[in-house]
DNA sequence: CTGCATACATCTACGCTGTAGACATGAACT
DNA sequence: AGTTCATGTCTACAGCGTAGATGTATGCAG
């Protein structure tokens, strides 16, 4: 019985598996924390789901805390920075990118607190923020006022996000509002029921951005 | 396998001998969470560590959530609301709450992520509302507005903390910034440098109040 | 005083987790 | 051809959150 010499069978579907990658994984954990929460997500859960051993995540990322590093990277890759306003005025710029960031990390609501709780240091951040620190120094804001700028409006903008993320997020869990009429009926129930969740944002980075240019007072 | 030396934990002194009590046990719990950090905790450690038996929290907490909380009403508690200047004008009224709320969460780093991601709706902070929105009024400004006002606030000032807090406390595992000299030495970096971590804080405070008291533009 | 309900504490059990380390496999390079 | 290396697999371990059954003391009804 010799070896038939004929090319060999083609199978039906020959199992060309991909190798996995750091950015796959990152995003493939993404969309699990996204279907189904920060809670329920792991390690073994994402490598079942990419189709892969449980434990075969560890050969990509050293443990958890690296592996959502990467999440918060993809995220921030999201906000897409590069198609930012860079031409205009420096104040509209930052206006755009608080906006941006904050529709971004809105569309995954669920890893509001994972990257509200990194400071995202990969290359693409740290790019966009020497940009941004030029463009102010082409205005005549030093680096080190414009950091500062820089600063407070993210962390309004990651603040505000976190905020909105985990009210939606928790709102079945909480009690639901007084009712008009009721003895807990306060002004503050009445100011709620006048506002939605999100329409101070913008107030809000108006107000940062023209209290910047007022003299410190 | 590092064992680590654990510095003794000091626990606030139990109410009496006998019995476990909801607040002494979110006491306990940000103790513990201060001590050796917010990943480190567990249900089990608390219970043991308040001299009982592992599981004795779940007849006073029904899970981990409730739990926090609990802590985050008990970090609420510790701001002292009671002793703001509320015979004074609103505005600095208001920054002296966002100054103590500030100093407050960073004297506990370990558990700002809890309370960052917990809307605290305990009556304490209701009332707080309720007090602040009344003085707003009484100085002309409409409930509604009052609590844009407040949110954007409390969002600057909650996610300004939380940035210092992970910052301060992922230090270690942080590449440090580039030398100067060096050809990483950017604007970002010397900007950095002429900066500290949280010296925009007030100025973002200021520049938010002042901001609000302009016509939109 | 007895009897009992109730609140609290304890104990056991289950499935799951993060992580460490040994093992297998196949490609790439010497 | 042999070796190294990257990648995937597998097993093991201590610990976790939570559910539920079981003790135990305390205060009230009779």
């Amino acid at each position: 019985m010799t070896a038939d010499p004929s090319p060999p069978v083609r199978l039906p579907e020959p199992p060309t598996r991909p190798t996995l990658t750091r950015d796959y994984l990152a995003a493939a954990a993404l969309a699990l924390i996204d279907a189904h929460g920060l809670r329920k997500f792991s390690m073994r859960k994402l490598g079942t789901a990419v189709g892969f051993d449980p434990m075969a995540v560890y050969r990509h990322y050293d443990d958890q805390e690296d592996l959502f590093d990467g999440v918060a990277e993809t995220l921030f890759t999201e906000v897409d920075v590069d198609t930012l306003p860079w031409d205009g005025p420096w104040r509209q710029l930052a206006q755009t990118y608080c906006l941006r960031l904050r529709d971004t990390l809105l569309r995954h609501p669920h890893a509001v607190p994972l990257f509200a709780t990194r400071p995202v240091r990969s290359p693409a951040s740290i790019d966009t923020g020497v940009k941004m620190l030029t463009k102010l120094s082409d205005a005549g804001i030093p680096p080190a006022q414009g950091l500062r700028i820089f600063r407070c409006l993210r962390e309004f903008t990651v603040g505000h996000t976190l905020a909105i993320a985990v009210t939606k997020l928790g709102a079945d869990r909480r009690s639901r509002k007084p009712q008009p009429g009721s003895p807990d009926y306060n002004l503050l129930a009445e100011a709620a029921d006048a506002t939605t969740l999100d329409d101070h944002f913008e107030m809000g980075l108006t107000a940062l951005l023209s209290g910047f240019e007022q003299p410190a007072r």
